[in-house]
DNA sequence: CAATTATGTACGCGGAACGAGAACATTATT
DNA sequence: AATAATGTTCTCGTTCCGCGTACATAATTG
């Protein structure tokens, strides 16, 4: 019927656990579980959550359509400031002294920033 | 919180009656009320029919998004990508999950760049 | 290698809330 | 005026959501 596959992927994509998925959605690690495999559905406030922290579209978990990246999110859109959020590799281009970089290494940046927290807050795991 | 409420302008603006809306949802009269009235909320399955035969995006009826054919607009947006070098970091700022990074941060990533770059390209340089 | 911790999976339970139907009020049609 | 159509609100039975918990496996640490 209506699976939530593209659920795992997203946050596989970002090497994200699934404990760190639910602190961030406010739910218990069962809770998200349930939705990736299928054995619960999400609440519409659950699904947008989780659009919001994947930084696509309710429309694309639900697999009315084909682009992560087609809508802009809510945080996108009411701040006046342009507020990019690295994550979101499909919204913005970023260049070092006039050249591009490329997807791989803003992953590497994304990575390298996420290893500095840790270190700086070893209490807190994802 | 997150009301529905562009169910009911969407009905309305095509001059159907709640009766109508309800058969062609296969659903009671009263429960499509419900979600119009704030309620009850619908399940995915309801509100991804109901952007059906709205002709309009899930996103669009939980007002993540304002345009109500959504979909047409994909190429669009990706044109409109923003690009920031990230030596003139004034007119933005980057987050990682949703935190905001640090000038130092992104001028450690900038050395961190310029630094591989010179690695990959070593009969180039100096 | 052993021990501990992180990660993913499955299940049972209490309770929230969904969906249907009925009853009623209001408006439109004949 | 009578009838039908439309919109609103309520109760009831049932579904199923969300959490806690337990367990299995993989990863990390000493």
């Amino acid at each position: 019927m209506m699976n939530l596959n593209r659920l795992m992927a997203l946050r596989k994509e970002r090497n994200w656990s699934l404990q760190y998925v639910s602190d961030q959605l406010g739910m218990a690690k069962s809770t998200y579980a349930g939705y990736e495999s299928g054995y619960r559905r999400p609440s519409l406030e659950a699904i947008t959550a989780m659009a919001d922290l994947f930084h696509t579209s309710v429309d694309y978990i639900l697999g009315r359509v084909d682009e992560p990246g087609a809508y802009a999110d809510q945080s996108n859109r009411q701040d006046e400031k342009t507020t990019v959020d690295l994550n979101n590799l499909e919204s913005c281009m970023l260049s070092v002294d006039g050249q591009a970089l490329s997807e791989e290494e803003i992953r590497q940046f994304i990575a390298f920033i996420k290893a500095k927290r840790e270190l700086e807050q070893p209490a807190r795991s994802k």
